[in-house]
DNA sequence: TCAAAAGCCTAATTTATATTAGGTCATTAG
DNA sequence: CTAATGACCTAATATAAATTAGGCTTTTGA
């Protein structure tokens, strides 16, 4: 196995970053902005990583670099997720304005492009869900009976299992106290996203170094 | 979740169908080509399938047609691959010309674009490959350390595991009774590509027949 | 030390791909 | 019956993306 400069190095690790992170391969332009170089220099970059065998295309389509030989092979399985907001009522959630964070997510949970929201309240706690929680969400407009998703009724976001049967739709928290959101035929309600993944809010690095007396 | 008309399913379909074969989202006109219709019919059946919620793309970007709700969740699990010829000594396999069959190979397993081939001999008996067997290759002009391969020796075409420890290269078969073949410096090795799967020889459903008694 | 290779650029070109415009015909909901 | 919608078309157009040409520096291996 033929050896990798450092610039092929780079560039075969940014295509592999961006693969991930949009879903699909990305385009040579995609790759020059991404690395800060022109287009032509991904286009010869390109071209040797495909002679020492390290990826493969198909010449003149779009989007078609394979990897055939992954330079970090999941050596760290986790990809960094902005968080975007918080559900709760009212606010202005989804802005991509205001990133407040940002967390690492298995690669394997991620389908897209995804964001994070805090969580506030306890409506899912039996769903293992709790407060300062955050959610991985993929944003899409409709979803399935029995997802869990984040949905705006009126004004307000939530985080409910969405509940299809027939005509009745509810909401449904996953909280033994708390009654379902029942949607009429006027209620208004827009699914902002399905919930993929859920991440602790407990920093576990932190705890770790705390009690080891850091 | 709203209904989906005919065409509108088949396209759904396509897509699903391109997308798992390609390893990658296809284009609107590989879509007209599949269907055996026009592009502007596509553009114009994936924009109301986005309007339904089912899909999800970006403007003016190729390949960027993301499932957000597959029509056949993995319905059946299976894709066809061309057999393209026999591994063995001399012939000249990998003439897309002439597919000599198909099989079923499950989608997990599936990298890219694949071939079968249909393995003559028992060199790799120990790694259960048999005597009729098809192993599921995906062409790729290299290979690891470990990896069972389809390779050239000269003229030779056979399977084998290939083992690199520095410069010493073999490939090595798996079955006790047989000696490595070791690459030196001046004989012409040519990796054709990586064994990723194997599949039966037997005709499972045939067998079921006749042991029915048909 | 010197030529080849790598890494970069600008400018242009070619090709692929998405998209629009404007039309026909069939089906369907009112 | 009729208007709306869906499914298709041809012909263009607009844009994205890949690729080529030609030239400049810096590394690197012999």
């Amino acid at each position: 196995m033929e050896q990798l400069t450092n610039a092929q190095d780079t560039l075969l690790q940014a295509v592999e970053r961006l693969k991930r992170a949009m879903g699909m391969s990305p385009t040579v332009q995609e790759l020059a902005v991404e690395l800060g170089v022109k287009a032509p220099t991904v286009f010869e970059g390109l071209k040797r990583l495909e002679d020492k065998g390290y990826i493969r295309r198909q010449a003149r389509k779009a989007r078609s670099i394979e990897i055939l030989h992954a330079q970090t092979p999941d050596k760290t399985n986790l990809t960094a997720v902005p968080v975007l907001g918080v559900v709760a009522a009212g606010q202005p959630i989804l802005a991509i304005e205001n990133q407040i964070g940002q967390v690492m997510v298995p690669n394997n949970v991620l389908r897209g492009k995804c964001f994070a929201l805090k969580v506030q309240g306890d409506s899912m706690i039996d769903a293992d869900i709790f407060e300062g929680d955050y959610v991985v969400v993929r944003r899409q407009p409709i979803a399935e009976n029995s997802d869990i998703v984040v949905a705006m009724v009126g004004e307000e976001a939530t985080v409910k299992r969405l509940s299809i049967e027939g005509e009745h739709i509810e909401l449904r928290p996953e909280n033994q106290k708390l009654k379902p959101i029942i949607i009429g035929q006027q209620d208004e309600l827009k699914i902002i996203g399905k919930v993929l993944h859920v991440c602790s809010g407990v920093d576990t690095e932190a705890l770790l170094k705390e009690s080891q007396g850091g």
